[in-house]
RNA sequence: GGGGGAAUUCCCGAGUGGCCAAAGGGGACAGACUGUAAAUCUGCUGGCAAUGCCUUCGGUGGUUCGAAUCCACCUUCCCCCA
């Protein structure tokens, strides 16, 4: 028996609709996966489910982070945990749905995941040695105390080195070694992961470019513009959100309108395509492909499959 | 009607006789990913029986040992003078 359902997939596939209608089969609520929907003000470009798309089932890890402030993979992780605990105590069943699938890993690997605080003064020590060794030679250095993820990354790849560093500088183990760990941990659920896609990838796109432009037509430029007043900074991670920081750009007075619609159906595009090759690499994942943009009698069924597969005895719900 | 300029691999765009299957960028494709993940990083992009061969730089024909690069004509587009 599975301890919750994961519904993910690249964005523009329906995750929202289906988390919905197994919700309604399964006297379930929904935990929302996605590293962009946690804040508040972001609504229109982060395609944040409205009420009316709800349909009264509950749904958690919205509007839960301030857009000025980070959020983070572990912050997600433990309150999205506490959410399934909670649902599971009132008797309800948890449906995580969303497509940050680094927040769904953390939630379902459980508390060695990403264990080790970040420390931004650290953080910012590293950096600065980073960039005045340079790549090889900062790596050369991580090597010394963490082979194997040395190993594992290119001197370029900036972020995870220096994270790396950090890692075995505030807790005198190799990251290696704590991913090691997490590996091997017993999961904290047993989870039944359904990937939602398309038959055809042209299909997909049409369909990120067309949500993508509605999003304009629904507002998208005046929500940035009211995060930007409230004091949203440009390097915040919600700035960084596809749809965001190409208005802002736009505002700024850097590109044309028609040149932002362009940036965020293909910045939208290329996303997609990142989120279909993370989820290729997990295994256990069941794949749900659309042949044609899904109705709602394509979801219903879909619902209905994924609720016997998991839920194979009659009457069992 | 006269004069000048341009046509390059999916796109933009370098390349003016051999070192060119052709720089660079974009896009596409593929991969990675453990406290920024809608982020970040990497690889790859004419074909093939492939340490070599074949097809490609608007078209046709020519010059040359050798042409994307030179010549002639043709086609299309742009600019200027009418």
């Amino acid at each position: 028996m599975y301890d919750l359902i994961v519904i993910t997939g690249p964005t523009a596939t329906g995750k929202t609709a289906l988390g919905v209608a197994l919700a309604k089969e399964l006297n379930g609520e929904v935990v929302s996966a996605d590293s962009m929907q946690v804040y508040r003000g972001m609504d229109i470009g982060t395609a944040k489910p409205t009420a009316a798309e709800m349909e009264g089932v509950p749904h958690h890890m919205l509007d839960v982070a301030d857009p000025r402030e980070n959020f983070s993979t572990a912050r997600y992780a433990r309150m999205a945990a506490a959410c399934v605990e909670d649902i599971r105590a009132r008797g309800r069943f948890p449906l995580v749905v969303g497509g940050t699938g680094l927040y769904i890993d953390g939630l379902l690997r459980g508390t060695e995941y990403a264990a080790a605080p970040t420390d931004p003064a650290v953080r910012r020590a590293i950096e600065a040695e980073y960039d005045a060794l340079g790549g090889e030679a900062f790596r050369e250095k991580l090597a010394a105390v963490d082979p194997d993820r040395a190993a594992a990354l290119h001197p370029r790849d900036k972020k995870r080195l220096v994270r790396a560093w950090e890692v075995y500088a505030l807790t005198g183990k190799p990251l290696s070694r704590h991913d090691e760990l997490s590996r091997r941990a017993k999961p904290r659920y047993d989870a039944c992961t359904v990937a939602l896609d398309f038959t055809d990838r042209a299909m997909l796109y049409e369909r990120i470019d067309s949500r993508a432009r509605a999003m304009f037509r629904a507002g998208l430029t005046e929500e940035v513009r009211a995060l930007l007043d409230a004091g949203v900074g440009p390097d915040t991670t919600a700035m960084q959100a596809i749809g965001y920081k190409e208005v802002a750009d736009f505002l700024a007075g850097r590109r044309t309108l028609d040149e932002a619609v362009d940036a965020v159906c293909r910045a939208s595009r290329r996303y997609a395509k990142r989120q279909l090759t993370w989820l290729r690499s997990r295994p256990d994942v069941h794949w749900q492909r659309w042949e044609h943009g899904p109705a709602p009698a394509d979801i219903r069924a879909a619902a209905e499959d994924i609720k016997k597969a998991v839920f194979p005895m009659p009457g069992s719900t």
